[in-house]
DNA sequence: CTGCTTGCAAAACATTTGCAATCCC
DNA sequence: GGGATTGCAAATGTTTTGCAAGCAG
């Protein structure tokens, strides 16, 4: 059943997914968007996110060890860097195209998920400068 | 630290995971090693699935929604497709091969993991059939 | 007003940990 | 026999759900 009402939670939690520009945890969008509406509860911000992804309007981002994250949908289509030193998670443009052929025979692909693990720009260089 | 005594235990865990050939998750691997040794724990299992992985031994298959599976490191280099109907998870062989210029300028990039969603064979058929 | 939404607290899961009993070496 | 390892149960952490109260329409 869709969504009948519009509420003040509500638009602090769609205006606080919009405000990023990773995917956020269900504890980080809580925090953000407290600052709109203060009462807000944890229960009300995953309604949200699972009512709204199941619309399609977010998209999960699973890592492992961590709680999931999610971003807006709709967004042009794009894959995620996890640095394992500080456990950011960055936007990747572009996409290494059509992996239909990586399916097995008789297999449906319908989507596909990459996501690339190692050190981002501020931790590679850290890594340099100790050594 | 490292293990230091064998147990029925253990050797149970190991032989479930090398008997799979698909990444299964922490309840399934109980199930499986409970065949050899009845009264096992579910907690032995996840301090196995810890200690191997730490010691490099298995890797942390990720999917949204679904608990963390495993399977043994060590095979060949390859990727995972999850159908969205039955839940399963199959091996996929290949590989869309080197992904780093899609990293962000001054990123290193260190691995990846690659994930298809779709229908299995299986499952592709049903829906053929019920249309 | 009506009943959809929320917030709180308790429940349901997944995973980890404390500790006494077990069993490997 | 000694101490690593196990099994159980309780503790943690995350996500879901029940229900009375609150607010949008």
């Amino acid at each position: 059943m869709a969504r009948q009402r519009q509420t003040r939670q509500r638009a602090a939690i769609e205006q606080a997914l919009g405000a990023s520009h990773h995917p956020v945890s269900p504890e980080e969008l809580l925090a953000r968007a407290r600052r709109k509406v203060p009462g807000l509860g944890i229960a009300t911000v995953y309604r949200a996110i699972r009512e709204m992804t199941a619309e399609g309007l977010l998209t999960v981002v699973e890592l492992p060890g961590a709680p999931s994250r999610h971003e807006l949908a709709g967004r042009a289509h794009h894959h995620h860097f996890a640095c394992r030193q500080c456990n950011r998670v960055f936007e990747v443009d572009g996409c290494p195209g059509d992996l239909s052929s990586l399916a097995p025979r008789g297999f449906a692909l319908e989507r596909h998920e990459v996501v690339l693990y190692g050190l981002c720009v501020e931790c590679a260089n850290e890594v340099a400068v100790a050594s």
